[in-house]
DNA sequence: GTGCTGATGAGATTGCATTTGCAATAGCAT
DNA sequence: ATGCTATTGCAAATGCAATCTCATCAGCAC
């Protein structure tokens, strides 16, 4: 039967910190804060399961490749800073639904911003 | 300088006569057809020129990958039907600008949908 | 037609994300 | 504490798209 390791944990609790869907590398890195021993190949191992089982969810995001979120969001879109390179789940569907094709059954759906998040943008001094 | 090749006359016929954007094997596919011999790098070389030129335009589809349309066509989004696996341009923009996030600047956008295409869905007899 | 050189074809090569093999390690039921 | 075996770390191996090498071919100016 499967195993509580500490890896695993380590990798469900830089989720549980994170408000921001994440990349290999961010997981890797967050997670070798916690267990510095941390290695790639498990990383991956675990992320498979954790899709698998239902706790995360991967996208494919067209400019950062795989990213992964908590499973259990609401309907949400993806908003990638260009300046800072964070990316931010968007609550809410961007998605105007009185324009989706004629004769078309749409299934599923990915919308992908881009630009510079509140913390990026310069405030008036 | 650069110089008319019946290779390069091929590629860009192939995306005269398609209404679709295409992925490298649907053009080396449909280019063969034209020029038997041609290769998958002279496609490679070839649309990277042509991106370079502005003639095509090169769009990372998140389950499809590198994909390549005409430059010069207005904005529109991009509908993967996952049946017959086609994709289609979608006119306009099902982006509902009311629902922006508050505080990010968007700078750029790409919508993915997928589904059935009209010629999938089963007519009623 | 000739010569220069940009372009092609074929295959080898790179770059990168992801996976795998395996010996060592560590959960956990007993 | 012991034993079973899932899991890990590490390095090597994969898979794949894209690029490069280089000998040969083919535009095009002359």
């Amino acid at each position: 039967m499967q195993r509580k390791t500490v890896q695993r944990e380590a990798i469900q609790e830089v989720f549980r910190n994170s408000e921001h869907p994440l990349r290999l590398e961010d997981i890797l890195a967050q997670g070798r804060l916690l267990v510095p021993t941390l290695n790639r190949a498990t990383v991956y191992r675990n992320l498979k399961l954790l899709v698998e089982i239902g706790w995360l969810a991967q996208v494919q995001h067209p400019s950062l490749g795989t990213i992964y979120e908590r499973a259990d969001l609401a309907h949400h879109h993806h908003f990638h800073c260009n300046s800072c390179d964070r990316i931010y789940e968007l609550p809410g569907c961007v998605l105007n639904a009185a324009a989706t094709p004629e004769g078309f059954i749409v299934q599923e759906h990915e919308i992908f911003l881009s630009g510079l998040c509140p913390a990026c943008v310069q405030p008036a001094p």
